[in-house]
DNA sequence: TTTAGCACTCCATATCCTTGAGTGCTAAGC
DNA sequence: GCTTAGCACTCAAGGATATGGAGTGCTAAA
C-alpha cells in the first residue's frame, strides 16, 4: 500500500493529538481539526490502512488509535513540523546559560538542571574528555617541613595538583633535581608508556629524592587513568511522575532506577557515533526497562578535547518537536559560549578538592 | 492516664508491626506475638487507652491502629530496641567504604550511593567546610608564552590552581617579583579583608606585572567565597516508589521534588546544631511536602575543617532501628577512616577540573 | 483485673449494569 | 472510483449494589 500525502497528514494529526492528550485518538477528533475536510468515515478508512501498514495501533477494538514505534519513527524523521522557539524561550535559555559555570562537574549539573526545567522531563548531562593525555610538565613546590605540592600540566591545558606529605625531609635542591629528571624522562608519555622498566630507570636517576618517585608516579598514573572519566549528572527524575504514562508506579520505578544506573554508563557510548540530535524511540532502546520510553540527545562542544552531551528521557509520547528544538538550542548556545574566547568565565583549569 | 510498662510494650509492638506490614495493626495481631500473654480484649482496652493518650490513631472505626507522630517520637526516643548489625552488614559497609575516595565531590556521591543501597531508601550526603579560609601562600609558575599557573595554598591543607592566559607577555622575573609581593601583602587575609584599599595598594606595588593582579585577585576571592560551599548528592529517589505509602504518585512526586530542591538547602542547616544521629518524624518536618515523611541524619568528621553529613528520607513508618544503626555505623566508619593517618587513600588535596 | 461473647461498623472486593466512544462494513451519493 | 451517511457491534470505564471480613466497643461473667 502506498503512503499517500493524505495518509501522512492523518498520521501526523494522530501523533500530534496523542502527544497532547495521551489518549487514543478517534476518527472524529481528527475530523474536528482545522484543515481536515473529510468525514469521519474517510478518516476511519485511512486509519485502518495506517494500522495495517504498522504505523498505528489499537489498544482494543472500540478504542481510538495510538502511534506505534514505527509511527513515531516516521513522525520524528519526516512528518513533524519544526517547533520555533519563542523569543521568551531563547532568552530564558540564554540567560540561564550565561551564568558562571566554573568547574566542569558543576557545569554538568547546572546544565542538566536547566535542560530538565526547560523540557519538564528528567535530563542527563555529561562531559567527557576524549583521547589520551600525557603530562607536559612536572612542577614541585616546597610547602613546608616534609610536604610539597606536585603540579602536573597535562595536554589540553589541564592542570592538576596534589599536596604530598612524607615523613622524611626533602630539601629545595632535591626537589629541583627531581623535577628536572621528571621533566626529562616522564613528559609526553601516555599511560601505556608507564612500563616498569621506565619507572625503574626513573628511580635510579632520582638520586637523593628517589623515595618520592613512587608517590609522584602513582598519582600521575591515577590522573592519566582518570583523564577520560565521564562526568555525569541526572536531574529531575521526579518530573516523570507528573505524566499519565507513569501513573503506574512500578513502571515509573523501573524507568527511574534504570536511568539512575544503566543509562548512566550506556548513553555516552551511544552518543559517540551520533551527530546532531538523536532520537531513540521506545522499543529502539537497548535496555528492556526503557522499551516504552524515548530518549533525545545532543552533543555539544566544549573545546580542548572536552565533549559534552545533554539528553532527555520521557514517554514515547513526548513532544519531540519541542524537545528537540530546545535541546538543539541549548547545545548550540553552549558550544557558542565555549567557543567565544572573550567570555571571561569559562570552565577554567580551576581545581578543587578535599582536605585530607 | 499513666503510661504503664504494659502500655509501652503494646505500643512498641504496634509500631514494630506497622513498620513491617504498613497495614493498620489490630488487637488480634498483637495477641499472636510471642511474649504477649493477654487476650485480644485486654489488648483492645490498652489500645483504646493509647489512642486516647494520642500515641495511636485509627484510620476508621473498624480498622486497626497506626502510630501517631507522638507514637513514633516515643518509639524512637525510648521504646525501640537497638538493632544489632550482623557481621555481614558491617563487613559489606566496611568493604564499600574502604574503596578509594579521591575527591570530596566523588566521595559524597559514593557515600550517598552506599547509604541508599544499605537502607534501600533515598539518601542525601553532603560535605562542607566550616569557618573562613585564607591564602597561606601564592605560587606562580610560568607555563608558556603569555600563560602561567596560579597555585594557592589555603589554610586546611587545601591547594587550588588555575591556568591563566593573557594576551601579554610576562617574564620569569616579573612573576617572581609578583609572587613575592602577593605573599607579603595578601596572605593570611580572609575574604572580608579584601578591601578596595588593599587591592589598590597591591596594584601599585606590583610593578611591571600589575596587569595580572586583577585576574589573580578575582580568582582568589572567588576561591575564598566558594570555600564553604557545600557539596551535596541525592541518590536513589526511585526507591521511594517501592514503598506502599508512595503508591500515590502525587505524593511521591511532591516528596521527591522537595528532596531534590528544598531539602538540598535546608538540611545541612538543620544538621548544624544537632549531634549524633537525629530523627525527624513526619510532622516535625518544616517543609509541608514532607509532613508524612521522616528523615534520619548523622554527621561525620572528615578532619581539616571538613564536615560530612549523611541522611536518609523515607516514610514515617520506616525501620528506625535498622536505619539509625546502619547510618551510625556508616558515620563511625567514615570518621574512623579519615582519622587513620596511615590509610593511604584519603581525599587528598587532589584537584580536578575543566578544559578550555 | 482479665476475658469471652456479641452486636455493630465500615472498608475492600467482587459483580453487575449502563453508558458512550469508537469501529468496520455496507450501500447510497457525487 | 472516491467519499460519506448509517447502522450494528464491541469493549473499557465508571457507577451502583451486594458480600465478606477484620476490627472495634461494650457488657457480663470468671
Amino acid at each position: 500500500m502506498e503512503l499517500t500525502e493524505r495518509k501522512k497528514k492523518v498520521l501526523r494529526s494522530v501523533v500530534d493529538l496523542y502527544i497532547r492528550t495521551a489518549e487514543p485518538v478517534g476518527s472524529k477528533a481528527i475530523t474536528e481539526l482545522p484543515d481536515m475536510k473529510y468525514s469521519s468515515a474517510t478518516i476511519r478508512n485511512e486509519m485502518a490502512d495506517l494500522t495495517a501498514m504498522g504505523y498505528l495501533e489499537q489498544p482494543h477494538t472500540s478504542a481510538g488509535r495510538i502511534p506505534s514505534a514505527a509511527g513515531y519513527r516516521l513522525y520524528v524523521d519526516e512528518l513533524m513540523l519544526d517547533y520555533r522557539l519563542s523569543m521568551d524561550e531563547t532568552k530564558s535559555i540564554t540567560n540561564a546559560i550565561e551564568e558562571k559555570m566554573q568547574r566542569v562537574d558543576k557545569m554538568v549539573e547546572k546544565v542538566a538542571k536547566l535542560v530538565s526545567q526547560a523540557t519538564n522531563l528528567p535530563a542527563i548531562s555529561a562531559a567527557s574528555r576524549s583521547g589520551n593525555a600525557c603530562v607536559q610538565r612536572f612542577e614541585l613546590i616546597q610547602a613546608g617541613q616534609g610536604s610539597f605540592i606536585l603540579v602536573l600540566m597535562l595536554s589540553g591545558e589541564r592542570v592538576v595538583n596534589k599536596l604530598i606529605k612524607l615523613p622524611l625531609d626533602v630539601g629545595e635542591s632535591d626537589l629541583k633535581l627531581l623535577s628536572a629528571v621528571l621533566n626529562a624522562t616522564m613528559t609526553e608519555i601516555p599511560l601505556e608508556g608507564f612500563t616498569t622498566e621506565l619507572m625503574d630507570r626513573m628511580m635510579r636517576s632520582a638520586g637523593a629524592a628517589s623515595s618520592l618517585v613512587p608517590v609522584i608516579l602513582d598519582f600521575t598514573q591515577e590522573t592519566l587513568k582518570n583523564h577520560a572519566a565521564t562526568n555525569m549528572a541526572v536531574v529531575g527524575q521526579s518530573r516523570l511522575l507528573g505524566l499519565p504514562e507513569y501513573r503506574d508506579v512500578d513502571k515509573a520505578q523501573r524507568v527511574m532506577a534504570s536511568i539512575d544506573e544503566e543509562a548512566l554508563s550506556n548513553l555516552p557510548a551511544v552518543m559517540q557515533d551520533a551527530n546532531g540530535t538523536k532520537v531513540i524511540v521506545g522499543p529502539e532502546n537497548v535496555a528492556d526497562e526503557l522499551k516504552d520510553t524515548s530518549v533525545v540527545m545532543t552533543k555539544f562542544d566544549i573545546g580542548d578535547g572536552l565533549q559534552g552531551m545533554i539528553g532527555v528521557v520521557g514517554p514515547t509520547r513526548m513532544d519531540y518537536a519541542k524537545v528537540t528544538a530546545r535541546l538543539s538550542y541549548f547545545a548550540e548556545s553552549l558550544s557558542k559560549m565555549f567557543a567565544k574566547p572573550e567570555t571571561p568565565q569559562l570552565p577554567q583549569a580551576e581545581q578543587d578538592d578535599a582536605g585530607q
